[in-house]
DNA sequence: CTGGGGAGGGGGCCC
DNA sequence: TGGGCCCCCTCCCCA
């Protein structure tokens, strides 16, 4: 699988991207149909709707309710060290390719013999151990199987196993694709391109049973679903059958099948 | 209440 | 790794 954007259940983590470099810019998307058009100056914040808005205006990259970062996210554990940058600029205020917890490595690593006694700590759980090979063991076997593939989003409690996952999410909260019409902010260009067709009165996805034609192809598959005999959606008890889930749901919700 | 349209969200796949 | 696209799904509204 070339790119893996499940969602990892459980919260436990430690991981924090760099969202300084998650948030990209705001896209003003302008459709070539819109040349030429006298387009409005969009007021962006006040007619957005909050829900949409506010993640916006609440978190900045210096306010991050970021969790305590321990100063264990070696490169042993198998993550990019940028990804823990965030939180040493916190204290640091500078940057540099090593990071922090790379400093707080190297010694260790440059001792493999192990001098003194309990010198290799684990930042997660403080166990020392007297061989860096020991702590390496321990890391494999406890903390670091705690925090692997383990990229939180800042905003909610989602976590997610990459970092292009975790990035696409964000762009849930960040909504830089803004209409330049209504200002609406969306989360991908092609959710922009959608709703700029409610302004348009574009419908490129007709039936080819009716002369009814749609914006969206989901909608389209949806109304194809009208003109089936046979839903797509099929009641286990009664075996109607239905064009939606939502459907579904409702005739199931309104006690054909009770009993089970 | 049911069925259907409109609009939008989110994860997965492909290039 | 990122963007485009697809599919599935949900919510809201209306006839």
């Amino acid at each position: 699988m070339p790119r893996s954007f499940l969602v990892k259940k459980h919260i436990n983590s430690f991981k924090k991207p760099n969202y300084s470099e998650l948030e990209g810019t705001t896209v003003f998307f302008t459709p070539h149909i819109y040349k030429g058009l006298p387009l409005p100056v969009i007021p962006q914040p006040e007619i957005l709707s909050p829900a949409a808005y506010s993640p916006i205006t609440v978190w900045t990259t210096s306010s991050l309710p970021l969790s305590p970062l321990p100063s264990d996210l070696s490169p042993i554990s198998g993550y990019p060290s940028s990804l823990s940058d965030t939180s040493s600029k916190d204290h640091s205020g500078s940057e540099s390719p090593r990071s922090d917890e790379d400093e707080q490595m190297l010694p260790k690593l440059t001792d493999p013999h192990g001098v003194e006694a309990e010198k290799f700590q684990c930042g997660l759980c403080s166990k020392s151990y007297s061989t860096y090979s020991g702590l390496l063991k321990h890391k494999q076997l406890h903390c670091d199987a705690q925090t692997r593939k383990s990229f939180s989003c800042k905003y909610c409690e989602k976590e997610y196993v990459s970092l292009g996952a975790l990035k696409m999410h964000i762009r849930t909260h960040t909504l830089p694709c803004v209409c330049k019409i209504c200002g609406k902010a969306f989360s991908r260009p092609w959710l922009l391109q959608g709703h700029i067709r409610t302004h348009t009165g574009e419908k490129p996805f007709s039936c080819p049973h009716c002369n009814r034609a749609f914006a969206d192809r989901s909608n389209l598959r949806a109304h194809l679903q009208t003109h089936s005999d046979v839903k797509k959606y099929q009641c286990k008890n009664c075996s109607k059958t239905f064009s939606r889930m939502s459907l579904l749901h409702k005739h199931e919700e309104s006690g054909c099948c009770v009993a089970h």
